[in-house]
DNA sequence: GTTGCTATGCAATGGTATTGCATTTTTTTA
DNA sequence: TAAAAAAATGCAATACCATTGCATAGCAAC
Protein backbone atom coordinates (compact mmCIF):
# COMPACT_ATOMS: atom_id res chain seq x y z
CA UNK A 1 0.00 0.00 0.00
CA UNK A 2 1.41 3.32 -1.34
CA UNK A 3 1.33 6.77 0.29
CA UNK A 4 -1.79 7.92 -1.95
CA UNK A 5 -3.94 4.71 -0.63
CA UNK A 6 -2.85 5.27 3.12
CA UNK A 7 -4.29 8.33 2.50
CA UNK A 8 -7.63 7.67 1.50
CA UNK A 9 -7.60 4.66 3.46
CA UNK A 10 -7.27 7.15 6.70
CA UNK A 11 -9.88 9.35 5.12
CA UNK A 12 -12.36 6.27 4.42
CA UNK A 13 -12.36 6.48 0.83
CA UNK A 14 -11.92 3.73 -1.18
CA UNK A 15 -9.00 3.35 -3.52
CA UNK A 16 -9.63 3.32 -7.49
CA UNK A 17 -7.50 3.27 -10.26
CA UNK A 18 -8.75 7.02 -11.43
CA UNK A 19 -8.48 8.07 -7.62
CA UNK A 20 -4.91 7.46 -7.55
CA UNK A 21 -4.22 8.56 -10.73
CA UNK A 22 -5.92 12.32 -9.62
CA UNK A 23 -3.94 12.16 -5.96
CA UNK A 24 -0.90 11.71 -7.87
CA UNK A 25 -1.70 14.52 -10.82
CA UNK A 26 -2.37 16.96 -8.00
CA UNK A 27 0.77 15.88 -6.03
CA UNK A 28 2.37 17.01 -9.10
CA UNK A 29 1.30 20.50 -9.34
CA UNK A 30 3.33 24.00 -8.28
CA UNK A 31 -0.05 25.66 -8.30
CA UNK A 32 -4.15 24.51 -7.32
CA UNK A 33 -5.95 23.15 -10.47
CA UNK A 34 -9.43 23.78 -11.74
CA UNK A 35 -11.36 20.70 -12.89
CA UNK A 36 -10.76 21.81 -16.59
CA UNK A 37 -7.35 21.89 -15.88
CA UNK A 38 -7.41 18.33 -14.36
CA UNK A 39 -9.33 17.03 -17.06
CA UNK A 40 -6.42 18.67 -19.64
CA UNK A 41 -3.80 16.48 -17.53
CA UNK A 42 -5.29 13.34 -18.59
CA UNK A 43 -5.80 11.63 -22.00
CA UNK A 44 -9.11 10.28 -21.91
CA UNK A 45 -10.66 11.02 -18.40
CA UNK A 46 -14.23 11.47 -18.25
CA UNK A 47 -14.97 15.23 -16.82
CA UNK A 48 -17.87 14.17 -14.91
CA UNK A 49 -16.30 11.17 -13.11
CA UNK A 50 -12.84 13.75 -12.60
CA UNK A 51 -15.67 16.33 -10.91
CA UNK A 52 -16.94 13.55 -8.08
CA UNK A 53 -13.45 12.54 -7.68
CA UNK A 54 -12.40 16.31 -6.39
CA UNK A 55 -15.80 16.77 -4.69
CA UNK A 56 -15.10 13.61 -3.09
CA UNK A 57 -12.03 14.25 -1.83
CA UNK A 58 -13.31 17.67 -1.15
CA UNK A 59 -16.18 16.55 1.28
CA UNK A 60 -13.04 14.14 2.84
CA UNK A 61 -10.44 16.46 3.24
CA UNK A 62 -8.15 15.14 1.10
CA UNK A 63 -8.02 18.72 -0.93
CA UNK A 64 -9.55 21.97 -0.13
CA UNK A 65 -10.97 24.09 -2.73
CA UNK A 66 -10.30 27.39 -3.79
CA UNK A 67 -12.58 30.10 -4.83
CA UNK A 68 -10.51 32.88 -6.41
CA UNK A 69 -13.00 34.59 -8.09
CA UNK A 70 -11.74 33.35 -12.18
CA UNK A 71 -15.63 31.55 -12.01
CA UNK A 72 -13.64 28.04 -11.85
CA UNK A 73 -12.90 26.61 -8.38
CA UNK A 74 -9.29 25.48 -8.16
CA UNK A 75 -8.50 22.44 -5.85
CA UNK A 76 -5.13 21.60 -4.50
CA UNK A 77 -3.96 18.50 -2.06
CA UNK A 78 -4.33 18.85 1.99
CA UNK A 79 -1.11 19.03 3.73
CA UNK A 80 -0.30 16.08 6.25
CA UNK A 81 -2.41 16.87 9.60
CA UNK A 82 -4.99 19.00 7.89
CA UNK A 83 -8.45 19.09 9.20
CA UNK A 84 -9.78 22.17 6.88
CA UNK A 85 -10.86 24.01 9.69
CA UNK A 86 -10.23 27.50 9.68
CA UNK A 87 -6.66 27.42 12.09
CA UNK A 88 -5.22 24.66 9.72
CA UNK A 89 -6.12 26.93 6.06
CA UNK A 90 -3.54 28.86 4.66
CA UNK A 91 -3.73 32.05 2.21
CA UNK A 92 -4.43 31.58 -1.23
CA UNK A 93 -2.69 34.08 -4.36
CA UNK A 94 -4.08 34.61 -7.31
CA UNK A 95 -1.20 36.16 -9.51
CA UNK A 96 -2.84 38.81 -12.62
CA UNK A 97 0.04 38.12 -14.53
CA UNK A 98 0.63 33.97 -15.05
CA UNK A 99 -2.75 33.77 -13.60
CA UNK A 100 -2.20 30.72 -11.54
CA UNK A 101 -3.41 30.75 -7.97
CA UNK A 102 -1.08 29.22 -5.28
CA UNK A 103 -1.01 27.95 -1.87
CA UNK A 104 0.60 29.94 0.18
CA UNK A 105 0.91 27.00 2.48
CA UNK A 106 3.55 29.14 5.41
CA UNK A 107 1.11 32.24 5.47
CA UNK A 108 -2.10 30.73 7.81
CA UNK A 109 -5.27 32.82 8.00
CA UNK A 110 -4.47 35.63 10.72
CA UNK A 111 -7.15 36.12 12.97
CA UNK A 112 -9.88 38.02 11.58
CA UNK A 113 -11.09 39.49 14.73
CA UNK A 114 -15.29 38.97 13.62
CA UNK A 115 -17.80 41.05 15.60
CA UNK A 116 -19.90 39.10 18.65
CA UNK A 117 -22.33 36.43 17.47
CA UNK A 118 -20.86 35.12 14.02
CA UNK A 119 -19.65 31.42 14.56
CA UNK A 120 -16.67 30.97 11.86
CA UNK A 121 -16.40 27.66 10.05
CA UNK A 122 -14.91 28.26 6.95
CA UNK A 123 -12.88 31.14 5.88
CA UNK A 124 -11.36 31.46 1.79
CA UNK A 125 -9.17 34.58 1.21
CA UNK A 126 -7.83 35.11 -1.50
CA UNK A 127 -5.29 37.42 -1.84
CA UNK A 128 -4.35 38.90 -5.71
CA UNK A 129 -1.71 40.71 -7.60
CA UNK A 130 2.02 39.71 -8.38
CA UNK A 131 3.63 36.67 -7.47
CA UNK A 132 7.26 36.26 -7.08
CA UNK A 133 7.85 34.36 -10.24
CA UNK A 134 6.16 37.07 -12.18
CA UNK A 135 7.35 40.58 -10.30
CA UNK A 136 11.14 40.14 -11.09
CA UNK B 1 -28.21 67.37 -7.01
CA UNK B 2 -28.72 64.55 -4.45
CA UNK B 3 -25.68 62.49 -2.48
CA UNK B 4 -26.16 60.03 -5.39
CA UNK B 5 -25.81 62.25 -8.22
CA UNK B 6 -22.90 63.61 -6.18
CA UNK B 7 -21.34 60.35 -5.90
CA UNK B 8 -21.76 59.66 -9.39
CA UNK B 9 -20.40 63.14 -10.92
CA UNK B 10 -17.64 62.60 -8.39
CA UNK B 11 -16.97 58.95 -9.51
CA UNK B 12 -17.02 60.52 -13.36
CA UNK B 13 -20.40 58.66 -13.73
CA UNK B 14 -22.89 59.93 -15.94
CA UNK B 15 -26.00 59.86 -13.81
CA UNK B 16 -29.12 58.46 -15.15
CA UNK B 17 -32.73 57.42 -13.98
CA UNK B 18 -31.56 53.88 -13.98
CA UNK B 19 -28.29 54.56 -12.30
CA UNK B 20 -29.75 56.21 -9.52
CA UNK B 21 -32.35 53.61 -8.74
CA UNK B 22 -29.08 50.98 -8.79
CA UNK B 23 -27.88 53.03 -6.07
CA UNK B 24 -31.11 53.49 -4.26
CA UNK B 25 -31.69 49.89 -4.30
CA UNK B 26 -28.36 49.43 -2.64
CA UNK B 27 -28.40 51.69 -0.53
CA UNK B 28 -31.42 50.39 1.37
CA UNK B 29 -29.76 46.34 1.32
CA UNK B 30 -28.39 45.17 4.88
CA UNK B 31 -26.48 42.81 3.01
CA UNK B 32 -24.45 42.67 -0.07
CA UNK B 33 -26.65 41.45 -3.34
CA UNK B 34 -26.46 39.57 -6.81
CA UNK B 35 -27.60 40.41 -9.84
CA UNK B 36 -30.15 38.05 -9.44
CA UNK B 37 -31.49 40.09 -6.59
CA UNK B 38 -31.00 43.47 -7.64
CA UNK B 39 -33.11 42.22 -10.69
CA UNK B 40 -35.58 41.01 -8.64
CA UNK B 41 -35.76 44.55 -6.70
CA UNK B 42 -37.33 45.97 -9.52
CA UNK B 43 -40.93 45.18 -11.73
CA UNK B 44 -39.24 45.68 -14.90
CA UNK B 45 -35.71 46.17 -15.20
CA UNK B 46 -33.83 44.67 -18.47
CA UNK B 47 -31.28 42.13 -16.46
CA UNK B 48 -28.13 43.31 -18.93
CA UNK B 49 -28.71 46.90 -17.86
CA UNK B 50 -28.34 46.13 -14.71
CA UNK B 51 -25.37 43.92 -14.98
CA UNK B 52 -23.61 46.70 -16.98
CA UNK B 53 -24.64 49.21 -14.49
CA UNK B 54 -22.88 47.25 -11.91
CA UNK B 55 -19.51 46.64 -13.81
CA UNK B 56 -19.54 50.34 -14.77
CA UNK B 57 -20.08 50.93 -10.81
CA UNK B 58 -17.44 48.58 -9.74
CA UNK B 59 -14.88 49.54 -12.26
CA UNK B 60 -15.23 53.48 -10.72
CA UNK B 61 -15.15 52.53 -7.55
CA UNK B 62 -18.70 52.55 -6.89
CA UNK B 63 -19.59 49.64 -5.69
CA UNK B 64 -17.51 46.78 -4.80
CA UNK B 65 -17.96 42.99 -5.36
CA UNK B 66 -17.44 39.64 -3.06
CA UNK B 67 -16.46 36.47 -4.70
CA UNK B 68 -18.69 34.42 -1.69
CA UNK B 69 -18.24 31.15 -3.40
CA UNK B 70 -21.91 30.52 -3.77
CA UNK B 71 -21.16 31.19 -7.99
CA UNK B 72 -22.88 34.62 -8.20
CA UNK B 73 -21.00 37.21 -7.77
CA UNK B 74 -22.54 39.75 -4.48
CA UNK B 75 -21.92 43.82 -4.74
CA UNK B 76 -22.26 46.25 -1.82
CA UNK B 77 -21.76 49.88 -1.50
CA UNK B 78 -18.61 51.46 -0.93
CA UNK B 79 -18.40 53.63 2.25
CA UNK B 80 -17.26 57.41 1.52
CA UNK B 81 -13.86 57.80 1.01
CA UNK B 82 -13.28 53.75 0.32
CA UNK B 83 -10.56 53.15 -2.79
CA UNK B 84 -10.89 49.63 -2.67
CA UNK B 85 -7.30 49.15 -2.04
CA UNK B 86 -6.65 46.50 0.43
CA UNK B 87 -6.65 49.04 3.19
CA UNK B 88 -9.87 50.03 2.68
CA UNK B 89 -11.52 46.77 2.60
CA UNK B 90 -13.07 44.83 5.35
CA UNK B 91 -14.08 41.42 5.63
CA UNK B 92 -17.22 39.52 3.88
CA UNK B 93 -19.30 37.02 6.00
CA UNK B 94 -21.34 34.57 4.29
CA UNK B 95 -23.87 32.85 6.71
CA UNK B 96 -24.55 29.44 5.59
CA UNK B 97 -27.69 29.41 7.52
CA UNK B 98 -29.68 32.48 5.78
CA UNK B 99 -27.28 32.48 3.04
CA UNK B 100 -26.91 36.17 2.94
CA UNK B 101 -23.56 37.54 2.46
CA UNK B 102 -22.80 40.55 5.07
CA UNK B 103 -20.24 43.93 4.83
CA UNK B 104 -18.42 43.84 8.24
CA UNK B 105 -17.71 47.59 7.48
CA UNK B 106 -15.50 47.64 10.85
CA UNK B 107 -13.68 44.33 10.58
CA UNK B 108 -10.73 45.28 8.09
CA UNK B 109 -8.71 43.40 6.53
CA UNK B 110 -5.72 42.01 8.90
CA UNK B 111 -2.50 42.13 7.93
CA UNK B 112 -1.78 38.90 5.52
CA UNK B 113 2.41 39.06 5.81
CA UNK B 114 2.70 37.79 2.43
CA UNK B 115 6.43 35.89 1.56
CA UNK B 116 8.69 37.76 -0.14
CA UNK B 117 8.10 39.12 -3.73
CA UNK B 118 4.36 38.80 -4.00
CA UNK B 119 2.78 42.19 -5.01
CA UNK B 120 -0.08 42.37 -3.54
CA UNK B 121 -2.98 44.44 -5.47
CA UNK B 122 -6.33 42.87 -4.10
CA UNK B 123 -8.01 41.10 -1.69
CA UNK B 124 -10.72 39.02 -1.48
CA UNK B 125 -12.15 37.40 2.34
CA UNK B 126 -14.88 35.64 2.93
CA UNK B 127 -15.67 34.41 6.22
CA UNK B 128 -18.26 31.65 6.50
CA UNK B 129 -20.31 30.27 9.22
CA UNK B 130 -23.19 31.60 11.16
CA UNK B 131 -24.12 35.34 11.67
CA UNK B 132 -25.08 36.47 15.15
CA UNK B 133 -28.99 37.08 13.32
CA UNK B 134 -28.97 33.20 13.09
CA UNK B 135 -27.35 32.15 15.93
CA UNK B 136 -29.72 32.90 18.29
C1' DG C 1 -31.48 70.98 -35.65
C1' DT C 2 -27.75 67.91 -36.70
C1' DT C 3 -24.09 65.06 -35.28
C1' DG C 4 -21.81 62.06 -32.21
C1' DC C 5 -21.27 59.59 -28.06
C1' DT C 6 -23.31 56.91 -24.32
C1' DA C 7 -26.72 54.09 -22.24
C1' DT C 8 -30.22 50.83 -22.78
C1' DG C 9 -32.77 46.67 -24.40
C1' DC C 10 -33.04 42.35 -26.57
C1' DA C 11 -30.90 38.24 -28.47
C1' DA C 12 -27.35 35.06 -28.54
C1' DT C 13 -23.31 32.76 -26.76
C1' DG C 14 -19.79 30.70 -23.65
C1' DG C 15 -18.35 28.50 -19.51
C1' DT C 16 -18.80 26.12 -15.13
C1' DA C 17 -21.42 23.42 -12.00
C1' DT C 18 -24.69 19.87 -11.23
C1' DT C 19 -27.95 16.06 -11.80
C1' DG C 20 -30.20 11.67 -13.94
C1' DC C 21 -29.61 7.34 -15.40
C1' DA C 22 -27.61 3.25 -17.44
C1' DT C 23 -23.51 0.45 -17.04
C1' DT C 24 -19.42 -1.26 -15.09
C1' DT C 25 -16.68 -2.39 -11.21
C1' DT C 26 -16.05 -3.54 -6.55
C1' DT C 27 -17.60 -5.30 -2.20
C1' DT C 28 -20.52 -8.05 0.62
C1' DT C 29 -23.19 -11.98 1.55
C1' DA C 30 -24.91 -16.51 0.92
C1' DT D 1 -17.20 -19.31 -5.59
C1' DA D 2 -21.61 -17.48 -7.20
C1' DA D 3 -25.18 -14.29 -6.44
C1' DA D 4 -26.68 -9.97 -4.60
C1' DA D 5 -25.83 -5.38 -3.13
C1' DA D 6 -23.38 -1.21 -3.18
C1' DA D 7 -20.43 2.03 -5.11
C1' DA D 8 -18.00 4.18 -8.90
C1' DT D 9 -17.87 5.42 -13.62
C1' DG D 10 -19.36 7.20 -18.22
C1' DC D 11 -22.43 9.62 -21.10
C1' DA D 12 -26.26 12.76 -21.74
C1' DA D 13 -28.83 16.49 -20.38
C1' DT D 14 -29.73 20.54 -17.69
C1' DA D 15 -29.27 24.74 -14.88
C1' DC D 16 -27.03 28.89 -13.93
C1' DC D 17 -24.19 32.77 -14.21
C1' DA D 18 -21.35 35.78 -16.92
C1' DT D 19 -20.42 38.07 -21.09
C1' DT D 20 -20.72 39.87 -25.84
C1' DG D 21 -22.99 41.68 -30.34
C1' DC D 22 -25.90 44.61 -32.29
C1' DA D 23 -29.79 47.67 -33.00
C1' DT D 24 -32.13 51.48 -30.88
C1' DA D 25 -33.09 55.23 -27.75
C1' DG D 26 -31.45 59.08 -25.07
C1' DC D 27 -28.45 62.71 -24.06
C1' DA D 28 -24.84 66.27 -25.06
C1' DA D 29 -22.06 69.07 -27.72
C1' DC D 30 -21.71 71.76 -31.79
MN1 LIG E 1 -4.14 25.76 -0.54
MN1 LIG F 1 -18.44 44.91 1.65
ZN1 LIG G 1 2.51 34.98 -11.54
ZN1 LIG H 1 -27.60 34.17 8.93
Amino acid sequence: MNAFENILHEKHVRSTAMRLLVMDTLAKQQTAISLHDLEAAFEHADRITLYRTLKTFEEKGIVHSIEDGTGATKYALCEPGCQCSPQDLHIHFYCNKCEKTYCLSKSKIPDLGLPKGYQLQEVNLVAKGVCNRCSD
